[in-house]
DNA sequence: TAGGCCATCTGGTCCT
DNA sequence: AGGACCAGATGGCCTA
């Protein structure tokens, strides 16, 4: 467990709080501007105008004052907005590689988007499934067996009923897929 | 309205 | 030292 215990928050440099906040939102307003992402533009926008975007820990409220550090507060500032901008992107790069993933992973159209845990957990199904061709190409025995929806998944504790045939669905079309792939393999040797 | 999902901020820790 | 990664917190949106 994490310790929530904060060294040196960044708002408790030598100058005030107050000015800080300010001149934080002024730099949130920058970056919105130069976003071309719409959407980040517009979640910065929701907190400016509300969120609070404390995290546990030192953020608590407290406006005491502490002189030290050698880097001003309006450096420490910036580099946490830099900071902010890089995990943003980094986050963006992530859910370019989940669009990706959810591109490749054969599944019963929806007319929602899959979620990040279903496309993860498809994506294994599809993974175990192609590996137990692989095993019957060889002669080997099936590694893994598809019987219902796994036990262990999250999604399995939060899914409806409808999600969970719509997952055996998706099991019986990797299955399917994969069969006739492997016809086609054969019919081409 | 509750719950799921998500984006973002944030500070701590790890890695180069 | 600085960036990447991680996990907790928060609030918005959407759906049942």
């Amino acid at each position: 467990m994490r310790s929530l215990e904060m060294t040196t928050p960044w708002h408790e440099e030598e100058e005030d709080v107050e000015v800080e906040d300010m001149e934080i939102t002024k730099h949130r307003d920058d970056l919105t501007e130069s976003s071309s992402d719409e959407a980040t533009g517009r979640k910065i926008a929701r907190r400016k105008n509300g969120g609070s975007a404390s995290s546990g820990g030192g953020s608590s409220g407290s406006t005491t004052r502490r002189r030290k550090t050698c880097i001003s507060a309006r450096e420490r500032n910036l580099r946490r907005l830099e900071s902010n901008e890089r995990e943003r992107m980094r986050m963006h790069s992530l859910n370019d590689a989940f669009e990706q993933l959810r591109e490749v992973i054969p599944h019963i159209k929806m007319e929602r988007k899959l979620s990040k845990i279903e496309t993860l957990t498809l994506a294994k199904n599809y993974i175990m499934a192609l590996t137990n061709v692989i095993c019957e190409m060889r002669g080997e025995e099936k590694h893994y067996t598809f019987q219902d929806v796994d036990d262990d998944s999250a999604v399995d504790l939060e899914t409806t009923t409808d999600d969970n045939s719509r997952e055996q669905n998706n099991n019986s079309m990797f299955q399917q897929n994969l069969e006739s792939s492997q016809e086609n393999l054969m019919n081409s040797r």
